[in-house]
DNA sequence: TGTTATTATGAAATCGATATCAGAAAGCGA
DNA sequence: TCGCTTTCTGATATCGATTTCATAATAACA
């Protein structure tokens, strides 16, 4: 591996100070033509390639973005990386993706990290299972960083966030099932201590109480696919053939619905002929079930995009809006189907 | 937000040098216990984070990695991903992760970007679409920084490589159709360029060879899933009724399988009574689909594990093996039935 | 007790860029 | 031609760590 040429090399090559090449490599258009073109091939010719470590120092900044999310092979958040990751390529910035596991720990390392590292902004979705009051380090951490969160809200923190109105998406989907005839309605939810679960909890228990619905029921499974079979599995044989069961599901996300769906399939019980299900998220092959899954879209490359674009106004100290929120779509697949009485 | 603070203050504050605060971050135990105790307590109170951006320049290296995939978007590389990050972090290395799209116009942009970061090392898988010979430039910067390639192979390059036994995982599918009793079997092909879409055709062919089998199909389709979908609803009708009419299906990915599935759902033709199909990657929900699909499973997680492991390797002037093949596996599951005559 | 090793620390150079400031050269109006 | 901008370039300090080398203090040994 032959020695990486610096400015030092191309000035000397050019016959001309660092500053200048430096000047060619940043502003070419604040030096005159002649010189120019000296530094030009120099620099072709030793293929120099400025090295960015050094020219962040004294720049104070590393054109790098963190950014934090649960987990990457979570397929909701791939669509959400990749609007991240188009913005800052077109931006200039690099982007340094990391994996909360949901874990309040991780998180805070992480976080650290990130801090170490110098990126100028960072993009969090706060983690899910949090044990306890926000950690004082950490906390102090976040201050001194520029931050945008995203799809979830923390409770005592007033950084920009950008999120999906969770609350009405939920609303217009069990509007929708109880529209279609379903009056017993279970709900899959997601987990408890996050804002995104309890908006759509609300959602939820709101489209019931305004059409003086009485009945519901609610399961757990932690926004996980398996957990959410695992938990179908158990319960649908206990409550068959009583009044207990649901004529639809309303799953707090689609991986869920997903998971819901699989162990109907197991149980054969028809869908949407015994059961209605609706999802949210429309993630990627929520179409390509058996039956397609009627959902609630998100916007999530869209999301990953206004997250983006706010963190770099927040970092250059433009105005931005403190509080973004995308609206929902409902997607009418064939998961759900009319119920008389 | 608050000035941050430096080694120097972090020295000055517990009356040592800077490079004794060094060693107190770096390597504590060649320090005495009295002054590491000093140092900590000032570290502590300042809340100091040492700057890495500062650090990297004299140690002449970065601790990042950087990660070129086609796109993260596509579900195969999400687990592929998180394999190389959960290594990583083992190590103390970030990964800088960006989506070539399959244009080696960009593949060599993001290279000369990830140069310029002055990353420790590049785990590449090439992009598909080569327009032409390898551009000298590019090929130069390659011999410039540690390379192992993933996934995919690339002729004229003698870098470390992890990837899969793509002949032998399609040779297994196509004989496993065979045994099932299909003898008109067709073949979905991805990108044309990609070695990894020629193993795959080979082992195909091969099979089909062995067994003395004349009759051969293919439709290219470019391991996309629309364009999969497109093809079919184009392609079966045309066929229908004649003796054109395959019986069973080879897809070189699950995404193509699936795209299949779900023209097939649409023609309302019966999987696997009257076509089976069989996938290539194992992707998460290739088991929720309808029928579950079956197909040859990649190990993506451990190819990403062990791709770092060498790339790391290499780094550290280690020895290691060039040549890393990892086996695949057939996985059953509905979507191919016996077929009699 | 004198000599040599060993351990612990500091001083100063260095990594490779940018930024500030100053000065030379060129252009321009009177 | 003189003075004043404007344009272009270079010298030098700086960013915040690490690293090398020197030296003081202490321990070990004969």
């Amino acid at each position: 591996m032959k020695k990486k040429s610096t400015i030092y090399d191309v000035a000397k090559k050019a016959g001309v100070s660092p500053s200048t090449v430096s000047r060619v490599m940043n502003a070419p258009e604040i030096v005159a033509e002649n010189t120019r073109q000296k530094v030009a091939s120099a620099v072709k010719e030793l293929s120099y390639i400025p090295n960015m470590i050094a020219a962040n120092m004294p720049r104070k900044r590393t054109n790098y973005i963190g950014l934090i999310i649960p987990d990457i092979t979570n397929i909701f958040f791939s669509n959400l990386v990749r609007g991240v990751q188009d913005v800052c390529e077109k931006y200039g910035y690099s982007v340094l993706v990391v994996n909360s596991d949901d874990s309040q720990e991780k998180e805070g390392r992480y976080l650290k990290l990130l801090y170490s590292r110098r990126v100028d902004g960072v993009i969090l979705t706060v983690a899910g299972y949090q044990e306890e009051e926000f950690p004082e380090e950490e906390l102090s951490l976040l201050k001194k960083m520029n931050i945008v969160l995203i799809d979830r809200e923390i409770n005592g923190m007033t950084a920009p966030i950008v999120k999906v109105n969770n609350f009405g998406g939920a609303y217009s989907a069990v509007k929708y099932l109880l529209k279609m005839g379903h009056k017993k309605i279970l709900h899959l939810a997601g987990i408890e201590g996050t804002k995104t679960n309890q908006e759509r909890r609300g959602g939820y228990l709101s489209a019931l109480i305004e059409s003086h619905i009485n009945w519901k029921k609610e399961l757990n499974a932690d926004f996980r696919l398996d957990a959410a079979y695992q938990k179908i599995m158990n319960y649908w044989p206990q409550i068959k053939n009583s009044d207990e069961l649901p004529t639809a599901i309303f799953a707090a996300n689609d991986l869920m619905a997903i998971g819901a769906l699989k162990a109907f399939t197991q149980l054969k019980v028809q869908v949407p002929e015994e059961v209605s299900i609706i999802g949210f998220d429309n993630i990627p092959f929520s179409d390509c079930t058996h039956p397609p899954l009627t959902t609630i879209a998100q916007p999530t490359y869209l999301m990953g995009q206004r997250a983006v674009e706010t963190l770099i106004n927040l970092i250059s100290k433009k105005r931005i809006k403190k509080f973004i929120e995308l609206e929902t779509e409902l997607i009418e697949r064939d998961s759900v189907s009319r119920r008389e009485v």
